[in-house]
DNA sequence: ATACGTTCCGTACCGTGGTACGGAGTCAAC
DNA sequence: GTTGACTCCGTACCACGGTACGGAACGTAT
């Protein structure tokens, strides 16, 4: 598994640019040249799996490249700390998403009706 | 219930530069001064929530004015498709995100378990 | 050995959603 | 009638997460 940065990019499925750009934010080793051009393998395909995995868990770059360096030591403790406060954050945000989810579902249902005027958007969300 | 914009805005929970920044984009209307001062009332007020609602709902500022636009007019169809579609991207939205929660939770329990060494971070991703 | 696609690197720019600043005007209380 | 708080307005700046640009070097196929 010998990868270019565009070959990298590609098996991410993200673009060249955003690679250099965790590069330089500390996410990913910048590789020494090997005749003029670096060379990635494996294990940088997993770091940016997880970033990109991590992003959807809503950890922000920095919280995330906090949390590899942890996997990287063994500072458990705080490993578990950090985890837990997103976790939590992770739980509020999807109750709240649920609950636009249900207001979002009644707006639909009350605008599919076929009566004319306009759909009771605003009240909808129960404003 | 006659506000001057400080009042708007803190019973919107909002800074006032929010509530100026939300007119510039054209998501509140801006009344005409009185006597040099701006008067807003409980229109605006539900308006302000109900962007606050949207945003939380995963529209963008730019969706939130078309919403309010089509709340006004009576395009129920137009009203009930632009719904639609952001219910179907919230739903898949909380569904990613209830894989993250997962995987996290996984972690903090990898975690938790007394042995020492590195947490396995990434693999609790299934990476 | 020439052409074409990549890579390298620095630097600039982008959209989104605000936040801050600063000077002038206004209003309410004392 | 002066102080202090609030308003008005334009403009600048911010964080976040990228995206684009452009010229030089490299590598691969023909």
């Amino acid at each position: 598994m010998d990868m270019t940065i565009g070959k990298l990019a590609a098996a991410g499925n993200v673009g060249v640019e955003t690679i250099r750009f965790y590069q330089r934010r500390g996410l990913l080793t910048t590789p020494k040249k090997h005749v003029g051009v670096r060379h990635y393998g494996e294990d940088d395909l997993r770091r940016l799996m997880f970033i990109r995995q991590a992003q959807t868990a809503g950890f922000t770059l920095e919280e995330i490249k906090e949390l590899m360096d942890l996997d990287a030591g063994d500072d458990r403790e705080t490993a578990r700390r950090l985890a837990k406060v997103r976790l939590e954050a992770l739980e509020a945000r999807i109750a709240e998403l649920d609950q636009a989810r249900i207001a979002l579902k009644r707006l639909v249902g009350e605008c599919a009706s076929g009566k004319t005027g306009p759909c009771p958007i605003l009240s909808s969300f129960g404003i």
